[in-house]
DNA sequence: ATACAGTCCGTAGTGCACTACGGAGTCAAG
DNA sequence: CTTGACTCCGTAGTGCACTACGGACTGTAT
């Protein structure tokens, strides 16, 4: 099952996608549908399904689908300057969102916390801060 | 202007959102829409702009629309319980979603050092990472 | 009195990544 | 040779949070 020839429901299954998630790549273009035989179905082999795990690890990246777009026309590996540039743009988000992840991280715990210790005048505190008038 | 009988632009300025935006919540149902005089224009007073901070200050936090709606109705600080229920499920989500970012945040970082020591036989090795047959 | 910015309201479009649906055709097993 | 699973293809819908548009009206400054 992992051979030449095998159905879009086989490739679906080897790379763990939706049969449909296929198509909808064929559609933006990154993965090439194989010609159909008249009054057929089409056939698929390996590369299909290598193509496919290389989306979905670039995405597991963080990488958009535009992005993976990018970075499949540099797939020669050739250009690896280009490569690089790419994902040093994409670990600079990474980081900007790693920071307001843990600065709402933060508040959370504290606002939680002040929960617990039962000593505060007001209401929630949760609330409370929502509610600042700042 | 930061007092009664504001209208729509005008709260849209003190709480830094659009018209649109507001007009949206409203048809949410996350903010009321004072009545509008006959054939005249809606007045808005400092509530409406202290509810709109407070909906933005909990979106920052991580919370969806819908969630918001959720503390909105615990708005009266009385339930501290559940709003400190909702707190905690998404401290929890906060901490995966820090944990896949900080997963990738490694790899890429890696993967650009790997790069750098120009000693690897490969092409790149960001392009080989994302064609490995795993 | 009139120009013009702002408001009202409903509907439609955006972006991202899919997911669903439906009717017709195809292939393999029994 | 029929049943049933799978494939093909196009179009439409989903979820989230807006954003845009357009025509009619209102409020204010000149």
């Amino acid at each position: 099952m992992s051979n030449e020839s095998m159905t879009i429901g086989q490739v679906a299954a080897q790379a763990a996608v939706h049969v449909e998630t296929i198509r909808y790549y064929q559609r933006l273009g990154l993965l090439a549908a194989p010609p159909r035989p008249p009054a057929g179905i089409r056939r698929y082999d390996e590369k299909a399904v290598a193509r496919l795990r290389f989306i979905k690890r670039a995405q597991q990246l963080g990488f958009s689908l535009d992005e993976v777009r990018n970075l499949l026309t540099l797939e020669d590996g050739q250009s690896c300057r280009e490569t690089r540039a790419l994902a040093e743009k994409k670990l600079d988000v990474i980081g900007a969102r790693l920071a307001d992840l843990k600065r709402m991280q933060k508040l959370l715990k504290s606002l939680i916390a002040e929960c617990d210790s039962g000593k505060r005048p007001r209401a929630c505190p949760i609330i409370e801060t929502l509610s600042a008038t700042n």
